[in-house]
DNA sequence: CGTTGACTTTGCCCTAAGGGGAACATGTAC
DNA sequence: GTACATGTTCCCCTTAGGGCAAAGTCAACG
């Protein structure tokens, strides 16, 4: 039997963390002296604690590890398989933000060699006023959280394209998405997926014309929530209230832009005269 | 002027976001009424809040944050310049991270198709007890902190060789480090790099040989941590006790190995029968 | 056998960045 | 005037332990 020093030094972790552990119920000693109160660890757990350690550094928290030992007991791997491909594509996902925040980085600091300040883009960001006509969109709606957006875009445009095809209906402007949720909400959002069509059909509606202020956004998606922002600013400072659900033109979509520098997206608020 | 909920919606940020961050003092409202307590925010805050989220996005922490904002007050570019380009380096180090457990992931999942428990390579870590003969050795000590291992050892090697070769010294053997911090602390770790030489001259000393539980490791360094946490349990099993500080033998270090799978590293505990 | 120093126990407070909810006050639209 | 939305403060909760204190225990030394 190891004292929890011993037991600690074996492992590389701290006693306070064992302690904690057992509190937790994630690796109990095998014994504890009933007068003293002292844990007593066989090195037969030394395995199950390396294995603990294991899936840490794979980012699993301690309720997950809890789950994954109680696996186990009875042998099924194939639930451990599935634990570590969920995770896989978790870390992946933060591997993608991190790249991305890299890459934005790298852009800020050329700015900042060339002595332009970080947020000057966004006084670049032009609004203007614009009168649209109403158009007769095909479309479909879906509650959509922050994170399936990247791969909905491509299944729902695509699907709307098909039925395009399948029902001979005539394209008549590019790709839209309406945002009916009142105010952005990263846990999700009542979005609409639309492209403009000259026949009205059964699953087809009018979106109706009217003032909007109108900006145009030449580069990657996470930026266009500055545009959101500029917009609604805009709105705010010449008197005006956002009348409509806002919506979104994809211009230049990611299936025409090889870099996402590329991207141009047209971004209208629906507005009326305060 | 804005209500708090007004520029919430703006900056898509919180309400609870913004209480939050008047308290800490990272963005306070423009105008607090004095009567009612309720917090306005004037538009031209926007900027500054906007700024606030890129620098999360960038994992500054809220602390590091209110730093960069006051130096914006004196225009300090230079600053936030050096500031972006640490943070880069911390960004760097956390894909490198992520990436190797990714890699050690897909690992596991291969084994797993094989049906191979996941620990099951700690019982496939063979340990002997050997006797080993004295050496002489020239050698380098210093404090290191977790993460610069990777660039020290080749410095500290690099020097040791470079000494060897304007001294003339004849090398007999492979590079090493001894461990002398009586247990592993990642926030720093007493250790002694060295190299086996003929010649008993200033800077060389003398490691005595002895009783050793020795394993040999082929693959990355992060796993020998497990490979320690064997060598203790043998000692513990075997009933000896760690009578001198560890040390590793690089057979084939990274110099000699494309990928980490090909090195080869050595570890002895000197250890005596309790 | 006594003492000393190393080790262990529990208990309490602390972290970062807010989220959730209660109780109560205020603003605005009809 | 009356709802109802929005605002305020206050308190507790989260993760994975770290730091410290007071008190109890263990092992070695004389």
């Amino acid at each position: 039997m190891l004292s929890i020093g011993e037991f600690s030094k074996i492992c590389e972790v701290s006693t306070k963390t064992l302690r904690y552990y057992d509190e937790i119920g994630l690796i109990r000693p095998e014994e504890i002296s009933p007068d003293t109160g002292y844990r007593y660890y066989s090195i037969r757990q030394l395995k199950r604690m390396l294995f603990i350690n294991r899936l840490k550094a794979y980012r699993f928290s301690l309720e997950e590890i809890k789950i994954v030992l109680e696996w186990e007991a009875d042998q099924a791997e194939e639930k451990l398989y599935a634990a570590l491909q969920r995770k896989k594509k978790d870390l992946r996902e933060q591997m993608d933000a991190l790249e991305y925040a890299l890459n934005q980085m790298n852009d800020d600091m050329l700015h900042l060699e060339k002595g332009i300040p970080l947020m000057a883009y966004l006084d670049r960001i032009e609004v203007q006023l614009v009168e649209t006509g109403p158009m007769n969109i095909l479309y479909t709606r879906r509650m959509m959280s922050g994170d399936d957006y990247a791969a909905g875009y491509g299944t729902y445009f695509g699907k709307l394209y098909e039925r395009m095809a399948s029902e001979g209906l005539t394209v008549q402007g590019r790709p839209m998405t309406v945002y009916h949720s009142p105010e952005y909400d990263p846990a999700g959002n009542d979005t609409e997926f639309a492209i403009p069509v000259q026949e009205a059909v059964k699953g087809t509606r009018d979106l109706p014309g009217g003032l909007c202020a109108k900006s145009v956004w030449k580069g990657a998606y996470p930026e266009l929530r500055s545009v959101y922002a500029r917009l609604r600013e805009w709105v705010e400072a010449e008197g005006y209230r956002v009348a409509k659900p806002p919506y979104e033109v994809y211009v230049v979509g990611p299936e025409r832009a090889a870099v996402s520098d590329e991207l141009v997206t047209e971004v209208y608020f629906p507005v009326k005269k305060k």
